[in-house]
DNA sequence: CCTTTTATAGTCTGAGTGACTATTAAGGGG
DNA sequence: CCCCTTAATAGTCACTCAGACTATAAAAGG
């Protein structure tokens, strides 16, 4: 931040790289284009682009989000800077750093092709891999903060439609967490934090199938879950 | 990340700003530099610099860790990414992104002045207000992450030397909390978690005044804290 | 020797959670 | 229509852990 003019510096080109994750079919995915040229032609990527000269990199990331998911409206959606990546090299061309973000997504709508992409496509977690540049990394770095932040904040509620049941909201955290939690128990232990859901008050009932219609909550005005509902508690994992 | 050819693109100025923290006489220091040039000439601001063309920002940290403490030795030392800043106009002169990290010493050595920097000086944290650029909100996002990861992470130990007390350690959350902490019981908490720190074997003691000598502890292997180390539970913060 | 200071040990209680069982309210098939 | 299945919701029990204390141990100082 010192001494501009004793350095020479050199100028960089600066991208937004988007983890746009969402549940379909009680399977985490996560959305994906297609690359048209080198390097990488042919292979996946995760959605973003260059910053414009007068753009942060939040306000480039939401557009970019609203460009790929052919969303009209994005402003609700939850985007969240992840980290920087700015290894030499990550990009063979040129010298690239890129801020990558993470944005959850409630209901899974078609993607639309941005401009400059071949093509988007919802693809699922676990066949998400080989993907270009760095960008394997920055998905698993993706899903281990959204899975780690489920544990201490209300984000669970940003995979859920403006009203969900107390069943979808538990395979949020059973989907990302790739474990099964007690029902009755996840009950309570979401009813008793003050904000987290609060009950739609017309006594909306939902039909997903057979069994006893559940009741219907929205998002509540809370952010961070104290105390935390824990995974299973493993051993030392980096910080 | 798609198109470079279809898209132009600005070229940035990237660099690296550095919130370096230390526990001092018993209250949360940070490092600051005094800006010898316009802008914000004779302002107080966080230590940094450019990258070079071959670093990464993590190496680029390192070393100005390393420049502005004027240690030899900097490996050992928690140093972390903490965020990145990117608004147009947070320098005047021309556009830099900034990525932001966080750096966790032991014990204060007198700051060394890098080759550029006027000064550099260790301040208390509640004084270190009205920094050049957006440097206080990058201090206050540091500090504001780092009292997070006291609660799920064994950072604390980043604060202390090879060998510490349990007074000392808590010292390090009181400090940075900002409450008091009963000590049995956070005595009996560190104890019962695996791998947060180990007894020095040799029964070693340390001599700090005149009550009863405090048995001497090394950071242990672990990492992550389960269950965390909750701060008093307060209502709602961004999460 | 007694007081002060700090570390360490131990106790008690209430909140919170994991593991269960029981009940309610729907749909479907004979 | 009755029974079975399915899923939501209610409730119980025991164990763990954290907060609030009290008690003891080991040093320094007067």
């Amino acid at each position: 931040m010192l001494g501009y003019d004793k350095h020479a510096f050199e100028p960089f080109a600066v991208t937004v790289d988007l983890a746009v994750l969402t549940l379909r079919a009680g399977a985490l995915h996560v959305l994906l284009v297609e690359r048209g040229q080198e390097p990488y032609a042919g292979r996946w990527a995760l959605p973003g682009g260059f910053l414009l000269p007068e753009e942060s990199a939040e306000r480039a990331a939401r557009r970019e989000l609203a460009e790929e998911t052919g969303l009209a409206d994005v402003t609700g959606l939850h985007l969240e800077q992840l980290r920087t990546y700015s290894e030499p090299g990550r990009d063979p061309r040129m010298r690239v750093v890129s801020v990558a973000f993470t944005a959850l997504l409630p209901d899974p709508p078609e993607p639309h092709a941005g401009t400059d992409a071949a093509e988007a496509r919802w693809v699922p977690y676990d066949k998400a891999q080989g993907l270009a540049f760095d960008h394997d990394r920055i998905l698993a770095d993706a899903r281990e903060r959204v899975g780690a932040k489920l544990e201490y904040s209300c984000l669970a509620t940003a995979f859920c439609p403006a009203e969900f049941t107390l069943g979808e909201l538990q395979q949020v955290y059973e989907t990302v967490w790739g474990t099964a939690l007690d029902r009755p128990n996840f009950r309570r232990k979401v009813l008793a934090t003050p904000g987290f859901v609060e009950a739609v008050p017309g006594a909306a009932r939902l039909t997903g199938g057979r069994g006893k219609p559940a009741a219907l909550y929205r998002a509540g005005p809370a952010t961070a879950l104290h105390p935390p509902l824990l995974r299973t508690p493993r051993e030392g994992r980096p910080a």
